[in-house]
DNA sequence: TCTTCTGTTTCCATAGTGGAAAGTGAAGCA
DNA sequence: TGCTTCACTTTCCACTATGGAAACAGAAGA
């Protein structure tokens, strides 16, 4: 039994909170983007962004992979399949809740 | 100025706790709706259900008025008409984040 | 009056969230 | 080689959120 703690349907709480979401969300629509652009693009603090960052990537969402760009490295951040999966299975959660549009 | 610490976007925090979404978009769907069948769609303890109606009222979004049904009397829930334009503006606001089918 | 039903409120423990500041590692420069 | 800057990361702290359990309250019956 594999213990995730989120009811079976696919809504994840980990990613419902709402700067999570839209780092999920931001994550899902492109291969991987830079720290510093998810940042800017949510206003969040750096702590703060990492820190979600973190929870991410403890549940096996998110990666990251390090590269040089202006002489200098920057995190670049991708989901994971597994995360890519559970993402858009709590979007379909999501719908599942507020109804589909033509409900 | 109306403060409502909310972005101005329709992203509202306080529709967007899990079981709170759940209940607006319960609440969206018919005019009304029984305490108790609410606690029983949602899966809560009374006292859980309680208080995040409470919240929902505290915001304006919920109100209730009791009637008699066998005999007892019970809470009937509704949205307000700030609570359903809250609720479907967080709802775009939403679809605005995670996009919309077809994009 | 005593009990039951239907919520409501309180108490408590725990987790989530963000801001600020300190810390870390890699570069770049004098 | 030391010093500084940049790009995050971690720690510290305060506050809010959430849920379970139990006490409480009002209405209706026995």
């Amino acid at each position: 039994m594999t213990t995730t703690g989120e009811p079976a349907d696919g809504f994840d709480t980990t990613i419902h909170a709402p700067n999570r979401l839209r780092i999920c969300a931001l994550l899902d629509a492109v291969e991987s983007a830079e720290f510093g652009t998810v940042q800017q693009q949510l206003d969040v603090s750096a702590s703060v962004l990492s820190k979600h960052i973190s929870v991410l990537m403890d549940a096996g969402y998110v990666a990251q992979n390090k590269a040089v760009r202006d002489t200098r490295q920057r995190v670049w951040l991708h989901l994971t399949e597994t995360g890519r999966t559970a993402y858009q299975a709590h979007v379909a959660a999501l719908r599942a809740i507020v109804g589909d549009p033509g409900d």
